[in-house]
DNA sequence: AAGCAACTGCAAATCTTTCGCAATTAGTGT
DNA sequence: ACACTAATTGCGAAAGATTTGCAGTTGCTT
């Protein structure tokens, strides 16, 4: 892994437990910070949740990663490098599909065009059901 | 003020806390549990913040009220009678741009069309900048 | 007017995220 | 290899938001 010298380049300290939650943070997709903290404790144990929560920030400050509100459960991060995508999520199951920014242009400009906004759907989930959960009524598949 | 029959309809009790935190909803669109607490203690000071918040889910199960997730500020509650529209937050200065649910209807078929999302544009903003936001690229305004 | 379940107020519990501070450690220069 | 300094960590406490248990109150039905 290229990562010891990603994370010199951006100016940081390189610490088992910082490469830890990176390399988490890109194998999870989209987890939450807890969620983060339990991948990186499979490998040390002894990580503390506020160095998750503060490398989590400090990885985003350098561009490494970015987080996401997908609705009801919090915030989650990705890792940068991934293709620039938003997020739908469902409601019902909590399934989270990824659309391809492009997919997304012709909105975003209209949006431009007739409020001035300037939309970053990266950054907030698109609520909503999946197909199977808009299927099932009033039985929703929470997870 | 029909909100006797109202919310009698709905099966609920007719309590003075209930009437005033719906009639908050009301006034206030787009309010915090916090702001509307406030609001209904300028006429009921006594009111608990607990009871605020279980009034505001009692009303959003029987439908009087929804919630919606503006982004980094937590949850904000409005009538369910207000026409229905998505939200435009500006992400450096908190603004909401309400924008009418038929100007994104092609972009919501098109996600229909392409994933089988049935989208609820109405439960999460979008995430952007305004106009006066975007031109001052690194001098957010913070509210 | 009486009874009961719904509702409220209060205090404490949870949950998530942040902060202060002292101890540790990575990266630099010697 | 060795020492130095600032960045980073761990830990405990704090802060903010929301939930919960419980006992007392109150709306609604009879």
């Amino acid at each position: 892994m290229a990562e010891k010298h990603e994370l010199r380049d951006k100016g940081l300290r390189l610490t088992p437990q910082r490469e830890l939650v990176l390399a988490a943070v890109r194998e999870l997709e989209h987890a939450t910070p807890e969620e983060v903290a339990e991948k990186v404790k499979l490998t040390h144990p002894g990580i503390n949740l506020s160095t998750v929560y503060r490398n989590l920030e400090t990885l985003e400050n350098v561009g490494l990663v970015q987080h996401s509100h997908l609705g009801h459960g919090g915030v989650r991060y990705h890792a940068s490098t991934e293709e620039i995508h938003a997020h739908l999520n469902c409601e019902s199951c909590g399934t989270i599909i990824e659309v391809p920014i492009d997919a997304t242009a012709s909105f975003t400009q209209s949006l431009l065009d007739g409020y001035g906004f300037h939309t970053d759907l990266a950054h907030l989930a698109i609520a909503g059901r999946c197909e199977s959960c808009f299927n099932m009524p009033e039985a929703p598949n929470k997870p």
